[in-house]
DNA sequence: CATATGTCCTGAGAGC
DNA sequence: TGCTCTCAGGACATAT
């Protein structure tokens, strides 16, 4: 489930793309339905072939690389995609490929690739995620203002407060909410709100200053830890970092997933509820 | 307009 | 052991 702070190292895990030219951008032929890639071969082929990435940027939870003709490629990994430079955890799962220029960078010498370009993957086992390719007009279609909200990580508790002051929605499922504030997800909302001491269940127009503050403050603390510890690998495995590795930071959560177990605070039990279809872990006790 | 629900997908785990 | 069922949730389409 890449949230904000998967997205963020994966697109520091690929860095070295920046500068290289791309070869060929395609899909990779898999035995699965397939994922979304738009638009078709001979745009991507007319309109990416042989131009150099210019920068590596991250939208919310979307992984974009800017092209040195405007255009745009958007990967978007949902639940179970990964951006990698390393080999991917399966081939079956293999969903697009980005053939760049050599050399390599030598931390990624691999003696069984001498020769072979450096690939950038996409991989997706569940294949709900998408591939695009953007003109710059479609890339500000996209993304302007309104389509998605301002970055979690670039926000001011004033901020906070006017994004979600006059809604009327609890404030757990508000954080999800791409179009008012982009990059928390089902895992970070909870976590952020237990250590703000906020209940999941508050309606955001019953939220004082002092309480914002809070929110703004331990969401700053919860992302930007979960970024130095690389995302977290939830018991199933599936994220990884670019080079396939697992995060950290779930052996840091205090409240997801943690139902039945003890409040790291107050030793009351933590409670799983479900709020508009999703899961959220809180402590009854002492997130007023 | 604001908020809620249904949909896509795969594989892990529960329960029998 | 082996089967069936439920669940996980990001973003978008559709409904209220």
């Amino acid at each position: 489930m890449p949230e904000l702070p998967e997205v963020e190292t994966m697109c520091r895990g690929i860095a070295a793309v920046v500068g290289r030219e791309i070869r060929l951008a395609a899909r990779v032929r898999c035995q699965r339905r397939p994922i979304q890639v738009t638009p078709s071969p001979g745009e991507w082929k007319k309109n990416a072939h042989g131009q150099t990435i210019a920068a590596v940027s991250r939208i919310g939870k979307r992984v974009i690389l800017e092209l040195s003709n405007a255009c745009r490629i958007v990967f978007e990994p949902r639940m179970t995609g990964l951006v990698l430079l390393a080999e991917p955890p399966t081939t079956e799962h293999l969903r697009f490929e980005v053939r760049l220029t050599d050399p390599r960078p030598a931390e990624f010498e691999d003696p069984e690739r001498l020769g072979q370009p450096l690939r950038l993957l996409f991989w997706d086992r569940r294949g709900l995620g998408s591939v695009r390719l953007l003109t710059p007009q479609q890339f500000v279609e996209t993304f302007q203002s309104g389509k998605v909200g301002p970055d979690a990580l670039g926000v001011s508790p004033s901020q906070l407060q006017s994004i979600f002051g006059d809604c009327r929605q609890a404030i757990k499922p508000a954080l999800l909410d791409q179009k008012k504030l982009a990059g928390v997800g089902n895992l970070y909302a909870s976590e952020l709100l237990f250590r703000a001491k906020i209940r999941p269940t508050l309606l955001c127009c019953e939220l004082r200053p002092p309480q914002w503050k809070r929110i703004h403050q331990q969401m700053q603390f919860v992302l930007q830890q979960a970024i130095a510890y690389e995302g977290s690998t939830l018991n199933d495995g599936t994220y990884r970092n670019a080079l396939n590795k697992e995060g950290g930071y779930q052996n840091h959560h205090q409240v997801y997933g943690k139902a039945g177990e003890t409040c790291v605070r107050c030793q009351h039990e933590i409670v799983r509820m479900v709020q508009t279809q999703r899961a959220t872990f809180y402590c009854p006790n002492c997130q007023k």
